[in-house]
RNA sequence: CGCGGUGUGGAGCAGUUCGGUAGCUCGUCGGGCUCAUAACCCGAAGGUCGUUGGUUCAAAUCCAGCCGCCGCAACCA
């Protein structure tokens, strides 16, 4: 009986087109399950999309749609990205689906069953601007924390779930065992936030309706934590019928993840798991985000490599090896267009596609293509033979610890050490004597045989393009399995080759990445010209009357004084002159105006905000600014010869 | 003094646990070869290992301080 896998990603939140990071994720999932497949495990591996919450709602309602036939549009593109990405998922969860639906629905009523999860209407802390629910100890001079708000009594309730008897546990989990991977991050997560305490969670909200209703209590749909990653179970068949894998697969050998959302499953995740009394997942692997050009890529700067683009250029495998080789676990990962050409260009075409051309050249050349059966052993032989043999161990090694990077670097070493075997054994000087054929055969097949162990071990990484070498070096599919990764002397004695297309061609670095550039900048134009006219829209407020408008005073002040607020490298706290006394306000610009900036400008001020303390310092007001869309600010300054506190409409 | 990470030849990184000749990939330069996708192989140049001080026969590695960068938390009325 094969021995169960299971590895999932994280289920994405389709609220628009996936880009290369969704795509990264997904393909070292898909790489790590086709090679456990190849090792010989029964793997599972889950993919999905989280498809619930507010977000989704106002996107569907801007487009005059419902959110499920909205959702059901991205989630088609996904499912085609996957596809053209030869990601060989067994199964895709959306929450909308009505098994995960029905499995929610129970999970939540078990844990309020159990005690775990409580109706927090008791001291009744709810903000209502910010939609939020409160504890005692959250609060901030029994205000608000997030907005510093008075706190209402009553209103709204919410249900909340008890993490806070799990900290004990979590802690051990994040310091004392290998969950983490890397565990690096384990000291900022304890510090951060379970040594303050762990506080409850709201997991019910309802002031939206797309999600999933608690059968109980009707006016309450379940909050993203319980409805999202509840899926590495439900998909399994937890508390559904529609699958019944549950016990053999669970607990999950990896949850993969990039680091943003790596609290949710270092903290959250267990804390239900331990509340529910099932096993925790092995490991959760953690990886970084890909950068472009030193900036995180954004959708709304335009700076979005769109994996459908690459892949077309430089074929799909060539994508998924270069996202691979580069990223390393944990840390971010640069990725630029000269980056990726380069590694293509030297690995790829230089490296393992030209190995594979030479040989079967050769082979074609002195041999009209079938090797002889005569055989003579020389020197450099055996060490080719060694480090092919011993490539197969080490790369298992960094699969289990989820290093793929460092597997395929293991990888290209033998994919040298037979380009350097050729130098060595120089067959075209054989060739030149009859005398030397049997020996010219060995080394030609040695040849043939490195490439065949370093192909199967590539096949799960680049899966379109590893049979296509097989068909050339005359390799069946038994001698490029993975125990015949193992053994050295596989393919028949007189194998026959057969030349086909170049594997990978080489790039004109040059021309391409002037080509991609035009792409890139025509995309950053787009999206400045008309700011992604879905994104923006997704900010647009309903209508107002001039009475509404008329609440707002907004006038002209002067700033007199300006600094730093201590502790804070947001706050800057300015002193005004309002054309009546003065007023302190404090505003979030710091990162990108000095207080030199800033004295003597006039400025526009809202005058009649609420005061507010922020860092401990008040603030009476605020100072209009644009957002823009990199998410940096700038202020407004107006005509500076307007008078201190001139009224402005 | 909120917390954590990081600083090594032009670029990207390993080495730091358990001190002892500074290593890899790419790039540059020189040479070789011609089977091959102008690919391959060999060699060379290039580093006061952020900085200051300490421990030691000996420090990239241990200790202390300082500086820079990144991230988390807080925070953007």
């Amino acid at each position: 009986m094969p021995k169960p896998y299971y590895i999932t990603t994280p289920i994405y939140y389709p609220s628009g087109n996936p880009h290369i990071g969704h795509c990264y994720t997904t393909v070292a999932c898909d790489s790590i399950a086709r090679y456990r497949r190849m090792q010989g495990y029964d793997v599972i591996f889950l993919t999905g999309t989280d498809e619930h919450g507010v977000k989704i709602e106002q996107k569907a309602a801007e487009r005059g749609i419902t959110p499920k036939q909205y959702v059901d549009e991205i989630v088609a593109v996904f499912k085609k990205l996957w596809r053209y990405m030869n990601i060989s998922y067994d199964r895709y969860i959306r929450t909308t689906d009505d098994y995960h639906i029905e499995s929610v629905q129970k999970i939540f009523k078990e844990l309020y069953d159990k005690g775990y999860i409580y109706k927090g209407e008791y001291a009744g802390k709810y903000c209502t601007p910010c939609e939020s629910f409160w504890t005692e100890s959250q609060l901030v001079d029994g205000k608000c924390p997030e907005c510093g708000r008075e706190v209402t009594d009553e209103k709204e309730e919410a249900y909340f779930f008890k993490m806070s008897q799990f900290a004990d546990r979590i802690e051990h989990l994040l310091t004392e065992t290998d969950y983490l991977q890397p565990r690096t991050r384990a000291t900022e997560l304890v510090n951060n936030f379970i040594k303050p305490g762990l506080e409850d969670l709201c997991v019910s909200r309802t002031t939206f309706k797309w999600g999933i209703p608690v059968t109980f209590d009707q006016k309450h749909v379940v909050y993203v934590w319980i409805d999202a990653l509840s899926n590495y179970i439900t998909a399994l068949g937890y508390q559904n019928s529609a699958y019944h894998d549950f016990d053999r697969y669970w607990p999950a050998d990896v949850h993969m993840v990039a680091k943003d959302i790596m609290r949710f499953h270092a903290i959250i995740w267990p804390a239900m798991l331990m509340a529910l009394e099932l096993p925790l997942p092995k490991h959760l692997a953690v990886h970084g985000w890909i950068t472009f050009n030193g900036q995180k890529m954004s959708k709304s700067l335009g700076n979005v490599v769109d994996p459908f683009i690459l892949g077309e250029r430089y074929s799909p495998d060539a994508i998924r090896y270069h996202i691979l080789r580069e990223m390393a676990l944990g840390a971010d990962s640069a990725f630029s267009n000269e980056i990726m050409i380069n590694r293509i260009n030297s690995d790829l075409a230089n490296g393992l596609g030209n190995l594979v051309s030479r040989t079967v050249a050769m082979v074609e050349k002195y041999f009209d293509s079938t090797l002889p059966e005569e055989r003579q052993e020389g020197e450099f032989d055996a060490d080719l033979i060694q480090t092919a043999l011993g490539i197969s161990d080490a790369v298992d090694g960094f699969i289990d610890k989820t290093q793929l990077n460092n597997a395929l670097a293991e990888i290209f070493t033998l994919v040298s050490r037979a380009n350097k075997y050729i130098d060595e054994t120089a067959p075209w000087i054989l060739a030149r004597d009859e005398q030397n054929r049997a020996r010219l055969a060995t080394v030609l097949y040695n040849l043939l045989e490195s490439i065949r162990i370093a192909t199967a071990l590539l096949a799960p990484f680049m899966p379109s393009t590893m049979p296509k070498v097989w068909e050339q070096i005359g390799a069946d599919a038994e001698s490029v399995s993975y125990a015949n990764t193992k053994k050295f002397g596989v393919l028949p004695v007189t194998v026959t080759v057969k030349k086909g297309e170049v594997l990978f061609p080489r790039i004109d670095v040059n021309k391409e990445i002037d080509a991609l550039n035009a792409i890139l900048q025509e995309n950053m134009k787009k999206a400045q010209e008309k700011p992604a006219p879905e994104e923006s829209a997704e900010e647009t407020l309903p209508q107002i009357t001039i009475d509404d408008f008329a609440k707002v005073e907004l006038i002209a002040a002067e700033v007199k004084a300006c600094e730093p607020v201590p502790k804070s490298d947001k706050l800057l706290c300015l002193q005004l002159d309002d054309g009546r006394g003065g007023r302190q306000v404090v505003s979030g610009i710091a990162k990108w105006y000095q207080p030199a900036d800033l004295i003597g400008k006039k400025i526009i001020l809202v005058a009649n905000l609420k005061p507010v303390k922020l860092r401990g310092v008040e603030s009476n007001g605020m100072i209009c600014a644009a957002d823009l869309p990199d998410g940096s600010a700038k202020v407004i300054f107006p005509d500076q010869s307007i008078p201190a506190g001139a009224k402005i409409r």
